[in-house]
DNA sequence: CAAGATGATGAGAGT
DNA sequence: CATCATCTTG
C-alpha cells in the first residue's frame, strides 16, 4: 500500500482523484511532482488486477526521467503498466505504428537540423511557379511562419485562407509553400519537430481505429506543464483522451506561462474548462520560498489581470528566519555590478557555493557574469544546447548509423565522409560514392564500404572494421555490433592515425553523452525492443548537452531555469529593457508580452529556497537605464 | 578590400 | 535599443 499521510490536504485530494476531468493549478514549489506521481501510482496499485497503462505527458525528457524515477520507486521499481514519457516520443511511437496510413515508414527520419528545414523549404518554394513571388520568399523568413502554421493545427488545404484572414502578403503563394513542405516531409519519409505532431494529431483524427486502441490501452492520462501545449498538442489531447469517461489529469500553472513565443497560450486553460469542463485543485502551498520571497511573488504576479480566475495567493510553509534573505544591489555598471556578484559569491563557503545559480533574462548579460566570475577565479557554467554530436568520431558514429537506415541520404553521406577524413586522412569524394553507388541499387552505405576499400592507405584495423562490422551492418542491420566495434577503433585510433589535432578533443564527452542516452533509450523500451529507426529517432528526440562540470557556478536564463530550485538565487541585471523585455516594453505596460515578463520574473524569484539576490545597474554598454519596474512592483525597491 | 554608413530584424529554447 | 547583414565609398 501506497502512504499517503506525508501529503497535504490538497495535495491528496489531487492524488484520490479518480474519473472525469481534473485541473492541477500547482504554485511554485508546491509538490505537483510529487502529487502526479502518487496518483499515477495509485493508480497502478489499486487495479493490481487490471491490465490497462496509465499515460503520462511531459515536455522534456528530464522531466519524463524524473516522473519515472519517482513512479517507479513508488511501485518498488515497476513501471510495467505505465507510459511515462514526452510528448514527442509518444508521437513517435504512434507515427512508428500507423505511419502507413499516412505515407510515412517506420523507419522516417527526423529533421533535427535547421539547415535540413531550410533546404526543404527552399525546395517547397521552387516549386512556386509564379517567379517574381519566389524572390521575394526567403527560407529563412518563412520557417517560422511554417512553425506556427504547424504548431496551431492550420491544414495544409486551408492555409491560404487563414493567411489572408490574417493578413499576411502573399497569402496564396505562402499557402501553397507550406502545403509543398508538408508534402515534401511525407515523400522524404522525413519529419520536423512540429510535423511530427502534426502527423500524430493526422492519424488519430482519420483513423478511427488508432483512436480507439490509444483509448483502450490508455484510459487514464495526465499530462505535466499543461499550461505549455500548443494547439496541435491540445487537439491530440482531446483525441486519446475518451469523450465519455475524460479522463484527463492535467498539472498547470497559469502564472508560470513563459513559452508563449512558442506556442503556450493561456487560452489553452480556458479551452480545458469550454471542452472538457473541468473541476479544479488549487496547490497554493508553497514548500521551497522563504516567506520573504513568497510576499514578493504574490505582490508582483497580482499587477498581471489575464490570470485563472480565483487563482489564490502562494502560502508560505518554510519558518521565518532572521537572516537577511533578499537583498536588493544598486550598481553605476553592469561591469561592476557582475563583479560585486563574483566576489560576492567567491567570499561564501564551499557548500553556498555548490548550491547557488545566477540567473538573468539574457545570454548576453550571463556572459559578462561569467567573465567576471573568470576574473574571481571561478568558473561559471552556461548551458548551451546541442542538436547534434559535434566531434568528428560521433559525428562519423552517428552518419553511418543513419546512413544504414536511409541508404540514399545524400546528406549523411556527405557528412560521414567529412568525419572520416579529419578521423583518417582519407578524402573521399560524395559525388563519386553516389556514382558508384548507381550499380548497387543506389546503396550509398554499400558504395561507401567499397571506396574505403579500394584505398591503398588504409589501416589495418580500419579496414578489419569496415570490412566486418560495417559490411554487417549494411547486410544485417546489425547495429550494436558495429557500435561497439565502432567505439574500440575510435578508442585506439588516436594513439596510431593520422587524426589531426583537436579532433578528439571532445570524444570523452561526447562519447559520455551518447552512452546515457542509449541506455536511457534501453531502459525505456528494453534492449531488444530497441530497433535501429527507433534508436535513431529517440536520440533524435535529445539533446546531447553534455553534463555541466562539477565546480563551476551554474548561470541560467529564467527559461532555462524553470522547474529548478536553488538555495541561493542571484538575479542580475533587473533593468528596464532586460526584464523587462524591450520589446515587452514597446508593446506596452498592458500587453501580453509585458505579464508574460512579469512571469518569467515571477519564475525567476521563486526559484529561491534559502536567499534572493537581486541586483541592477545605472548603466549598461554606456546606455543609461532604469531600475526594472517589477522590483517596484514586487516593493522590493 | 577594409572601413563605414544604412537598414531591417530582433530575445527567450524543448522536442 | 542592439546587432547583423548588406550596400557604399575611399
Amino acid at each position: 500500500m501506497l502512504d499517503l499521510t506525508t501529503l497535504n490536504e490538497n495535495q491528496l485530494a489531487a492524488v484520490q482523484w479518480n474519473d472525469g476531468p481534473l485541473l492541477v493549478l500547482a504554485g511554485p514549489g508546491s509538490g505537483k511532482t510529487r502529487v502526479l506521481a502518487y496518483r499515477l501510482a495509485r493508480l497502478i496499485d489499486e487495479t493490481s488486477d487490471r491490465h490497462f497503462k496509465v499515460l503520462a505527458l511531459t515536455f522534456t525528457n528530464k522531466a519524463a526521467a524524473e516522473m519515472r524515477e519517482r513512479v517507479s520507486d513508488l511501485l518498488k521499481g515497476s513501471l510495467q503498466r505505465t507510459l511515462l514519457t514526452t510528448f514527442h516520443s509518444f508521437a513517435a511511437d504512434l507515427v512508428r505504428q500507423h505511419g502507413q496510413h499516412v505515407g510515412l515508414r517506420p523507419d522516417f527520419t527526423m529533421l533535427v537540423e535547421d539547415g535540413d528545414r531550410h533546404s526543404l523549404l527552399e525546395e517547397a518554394i521552387n516549386e512556386l511557379q509564379d517567379i517574381s513571388v519566389r524572390d521575394k520568399l526567403s527560407s529563412e523568413r518563412l520557417l517560422p511562419l511554417v512553425n506556427r502554421l504547424t504548431e496551431n493545427d492550420i491544414k495544409p488545404e486551408t492555409a491560404s485562407t487563414t493567411l489572408l484572414a490574417g493578413g499576411v502578403q502573399e497569402p496564396e503563394s505562402l499557402g501553397l509553400v507550406y502545403k509543398s513542405y508538408r508534402r515534401l516531409m511525407i515523400e522524404r519519409n522525413a519529419l520536423d519537430f512540429p510535423g511530427l505532431m502534426a502527423e500524430a494529431l493526422n492519424l488519430l483524427e482519420t483513423r478511427p481505429n488508432v483512436k480507439k486502441q490509444v483509448q483502450r490501452i490508455y484510459p487514464y492520462v495526465c499530462i505535466d506543464e499543461f499550461q505549455d501545449t500548443n494547439m496541435t498538442q491540445y487537439k491530440i489531447l482531446c483525441h486519446i483522451v475518451n469523450s465519455q469517461s475524460k479522463n484527463l489529469f492535467a498539472v498547470a500553472d497559469d502564472d508560470q506561462i513563459i513559452y508563449q513565443w512558442n506556442g503556450a497560450s493561456p487560452d489553452r486553460l480556458r479551452a480545458l474548462e469550454k471542452d472538457f469542463n473541468v473541476s479544479t485543485i488549487q496547490l497554493p502551498d508553497n514548500y521551497r520560498c522563504p516567506p520573504q520571497v513568497v510576499a514578493l511573488a504574490n505582490k508582483l504576479i497580482a499587477h498581471n489581470f489575464e490570470r485563472s480566475e480565483g487563482k489564490l495567493q502562494l502560502r508560505a510553509h518554510r519558518p521565518q528566519t532572521d537572516n537577511e534573505v533578499v537583498r536588493v544591489r544598486q550598481f553605476d555598471t553592469f561591469a561592476s555590478e557582475a563583479s560585486w556578484v563574483a566576489a560576492d559569491i567567491a567570499a561564501k563557503s564551499e557548500s553556498y557555493r555548490g548550491n547557488c545559480a545566477i540567473l538573468a533574462r539574457t545570454r548576453k548579460a550571463l556572459e559578462g557574469v561569467i567573465r567576471a566570475l573568470d576574473a574571481e577565479g571561478i568558473s561559471g557554467y552556461l548551458g548551451a544546447r546541442k542538436n547534434e554530436f559535434e566531434s568528428a568520431p560521433l559525428q562519423w558514429l552517428h552518419s553511418i548509423l543513419r546512413l544504414a537506415n536511409a541508404r540514399g541520404s545524400r546528406e549523411c553521406l556527405r557528412k560521414a565522409n567529412k568525419a572520416f577524413f579529419s578521423l583518417e586522412g582519407v578524402d573521399l569524394n560524395t559525388g563519386d560514392v553516389i556514382s558508384a553507388a548507381s550499380t548497387m541499387g543506389g546503396d550509398y552505405l554499400r558504395a561507401w564500404i567499397a571506396a574505403v576499400l579500394a584505398r591503398d592507405h588504409i589501416s589495418t584495423d580500419t579496414r578489419r572494421l569496415v570490412d566486418g562490422p560495417i559490411r554487417n551492418l549494411a547486410d544485417r542491420l546489425d547495429f550494436w555490433g558495429f557500435i561497439t566495434a565502432a567505439f574500440e577503433w575510435l578508442d585506439a585510433l588516436p594513439n596510431s592515425a593520422a587524426a589531426q589535432d583537436g579532433t578528439f578533443d571532445d570524444y570523452p564527452d561526447e562519447k559520455g553523452t551518447w552512452s546515457n542516452l542509449s541506455q536511457e533509450i534501453c531502459a525505456q523500451y528494453g534492449r531488444d525492443e530497441v530497433t535501429l529507426h527507433l534508436l535513431l529517432q529517440e536520440l533524435d528526440l535529445r539533446s546531447k548537452s553534455a553534463l555541466p562540470q562539477a565546480g563551476a557556478i551554474p548561470c541560467f536564463t529564467i527559461h532555462a531555469s524553470k522547474g529548478l530550485e536553488f538555495a541561493h538565487v542571484y538575479l542580475v541585471a533587473m533593468i528596464e529593457d532586460q526584464l523587462p523585455s524591450w520589446s515587452a516594453v514597446k508593446k506596452g505596460s498592458s500587453s501580453k508580452e509585458m505579464q508574460e515578463e512579469r512571469r518569467n520574473c515571477f519564475v525567476a524569484i521563486t526559484r529561491t529556497q534559502e536567499t534572493l539576490t537581486m541586483s541592477y545597474a545605472a548603466r549598461m554598454d554606456g546606455w543609461s537605464k532604469s531600475p526594472s519596474r517589477f522590483l517596484s512592483e514586487m516593493g522590493a525597491l
